[in-house]
DNA sequence: ATTTAAAAGATAACATCTAAATAATTAATA
DNA sequence: TATTAATTATTTAGATGTTATCTTTTAAAT
């Protein structure tokens, strides 16, 4: 009948549909979209990243990944810094205002994980993540 | 070291990054995009939908599918017609040149499937697949 | 019958995606 | 060294996602 439904790509659709709202209304609640948080959780990690190494992490490709930064510094998340070694690279920094943020949101973004993994079992997870990691295989290093 | 990469969301649209571009470029073959061929898709099996409920089946906001329902419409793919019983709504249905469309594309689009599906052994499709159904419940339908 | 609530589409504002092209800089090669 | 190729970031154009709001029409409730 409705064999489109179970379609791969409109499992992934619906699955994702399923998963992201929650994330998205708590990033809302601080004024971040989902793409801000990617940037803040990677430069959380590893500071002073290129652009392009920048859109590597976060997936996000970085026509896109200008106008996040863009927003980003207009509101006091992030800096750009034009490498000194290298004049075509841009630096993305995390300012004080966007660490402080990340150690807001940080903890609430686990508590949604947490309600996450109660949807499926242990093992199912873990099938699940190795299926992922195989289908994303190729892709961005 | 990064766990923010092993994130459920991430593999998942690292995931996606890996399954959807072969679609799209074939698509783009013909001058569709991606939620344009959802909607031939799904009025190819039931015909003659209210735009709400084309909304559901394709998993499109209602916002963007007006959008799209525009520019197929331009491109003489599909045509809106006003239901009599009930003026609100807005029926959609397919031209003979979508028909047309759907018959070109839909065994290249079988083709891609197949390959998809050498990239995981059955079991672990069965497992996704199942795993998928969990998290996308309660969403939509 | 009048008011009120609900439903279906559409619109608006903003952010992002996709694909292609461009500007600036650096590296590579004849 | 002059030219060409590659790299980094950005821009552009068109389409879509997300939320909120608005209009029209219908159904429900006084």
């Amino acid at each position: 009948m409705n064999e489109f439904q179970q379609s791969v790509p409109m499992l992934f659709y619906r699955a994702l549909h399923g998963i992201m709202p929650p994330f998205r209304r708590l990033f809302a609640e601080h004024d971040l979209t989902e793409q801000q948080w990617r940037v803040i959780r990677v430069l959380w990690q590893q500071d002073h990243q290129p652009l392009l190494k920048l859109a590597e992490l976060t997936l996000l490709p970085s026509p896109s990944l200008v106008g996040v930064v863009d927003r980003m510094e207009r509101d006091g998340l992030v800096v750009r810094q034009r490498s000194s070694e290298d004049r075509r690279v841009v630096q993305v920094r995390l300012t004080d205002r966007g660490r402080e943020l990340q150690e807001q949101v940080a903890p609430q973004v686990e508590g949604i994980y947490r309600t996450l993994e109660t949807k499926l079992d242990a093992e199912e997870w873990q099938v699940l993540r190795r299926a992922l990691s195989k289908l994303g295989d190729g892709y961005g290093h």
